[in-house]
DNA sequence: TGAGTTTTTTACTGATCGGTTCATAATGAG
DNA sequence: CTCATTATGAACCGATCAGTAAAAAACTCA
């Protein structure tokens, strides 16, 4: 996805605003505040641009919820990569759930993830965006499963343990930290949750 | 919190919604779309009532979320009652998981919590409910904690595990599972999730 | 300087938001 | 039958929503 008026601009007035810098500000919105719950003021307050740059850069504020997504998503896909290729399903999950922890507590960042407080619950308008966060959700399920069934294969999980649950069950570990996260838990009450979850793991 | 128009009435035009029900509807799509997912049109279409009934009996829309949060809570709180008074830890937080799962997928009602899925991320304008919600659940959590306190006097739990921390773990595990179930996943799935759980709770 | 290009500014659109006004309809009581 | 009471339907309120039109402003290049 790319931004409408590119950087490669011959002549004419310049842009007051950095279109990337602007993206970073709407995505902190919406992270905040949920796709719904943003209006164009607010965003257009906190990218430091009007109304008219916003739609001619980033078409409207769909396509400018989906370009922050994006944004967001490689920020963070990073840091689920690097889970993914850690050697052991323990230290995979392990290294996971506290970037997770961390992520979701940043100081300079709304709490919470952007991809659950985009859209949970919504009006009929924003079903579109709240179904791309749920698919969203699922691919990364979906990797999270593979890894733990190459993890059986390696034999650092059981071999009649059921990968699939168990992606599910971190995911879901994931999204409630998420929801804790944003109704305010500290990082260091997250890492304890995921203490937990690593007390319990199996090897 | 009462009926602004109580069913004490002595004469007048008869009604032609049931206050009950009307509530028991708007609970519905409060719970499927959020606090501010709903719109009046929606909530009066549901509830069978027009917009000067809805306002007359319920106050206006924060009070009306207000008090199907009541209702809502009110036919909750009896299975995290009878989860509390299970005799062990390990059967509490069994009892409150699995109950949570079957509430979070019935057929006839949203999927999710109307606890989490009522407001999440929000505008300025909804803070309020959103604080609500959080310090109930917080309220929860703080209940189970308790209990899994007592859990560590009766011995049922280690003497050096944190009541706080498994409180809040639970809690976390419930969280997640209502936004996996308000992204679609199903009570099987669900219980599966609880299944991991148990498979790592101490004793 | 002047033409062409692009962004800014301001004001506007139609639709919808939550909330209300008011006349009318339907009842029970006297 | 009349009157007080209560609820109904429809129309309305100002505010805000997402999105746009149009003209002025600021730049490059000739």
């Amino acid at each position: 996805m790319k931004y409408i008026s590119a950087t490669a601009r011959k002549s004419g007035r310049p842009r007051t605003f950095d279109a990337e810098t602007a993206l970073d500000k709407a995505m902190k919105v919406f992270w905040e505040k949920g796709y719904e719950g943003s209006s164009l003021p607010e965003l257009t307050e906190a990218m430091g641009m009007n109304r008219p740059s916003l739609y001619a850069v980033f078409g409207n504020k769909e396509n400018l919820f989906r370009m922050a997504l994006e944004r967001y998503a490689a920020s963070h896909d990073p840091l689920f990569n690097a889970a993914l290729a850690q050697p052991t399903a323990r230290a995979v999950v392990e290294y996971f759930l506290r970037g997770n922890a961390d992520a979701q507590t940043e100081s300079e960042n709304p709490h919470g993830c952007l991809v659950i407080n985009g859209a949970l619950a919504c009006s009929d308008d924003a079903l579109p965006i709240r179904d791309t966060l749920i698919e969203r959700r699922a691919a990364s399920e979906g990797k999270l499963r593979a890894r733990l069934e190459r993890a059986k294969a390696d034999g650092d999980l059981p071999a009649d343990s059921c990968s699939g649950q168990m992606a599910r069950y971190v995911m879901t570990v994931s999204n409630g930290m998420a929801v804790q996260a944003a109704a305010g838990a500290t990082r260091k009450q997250l890492q304890e949750v995921v203490d937990q979850v690593l007390r319990g793991w199996p090897s």
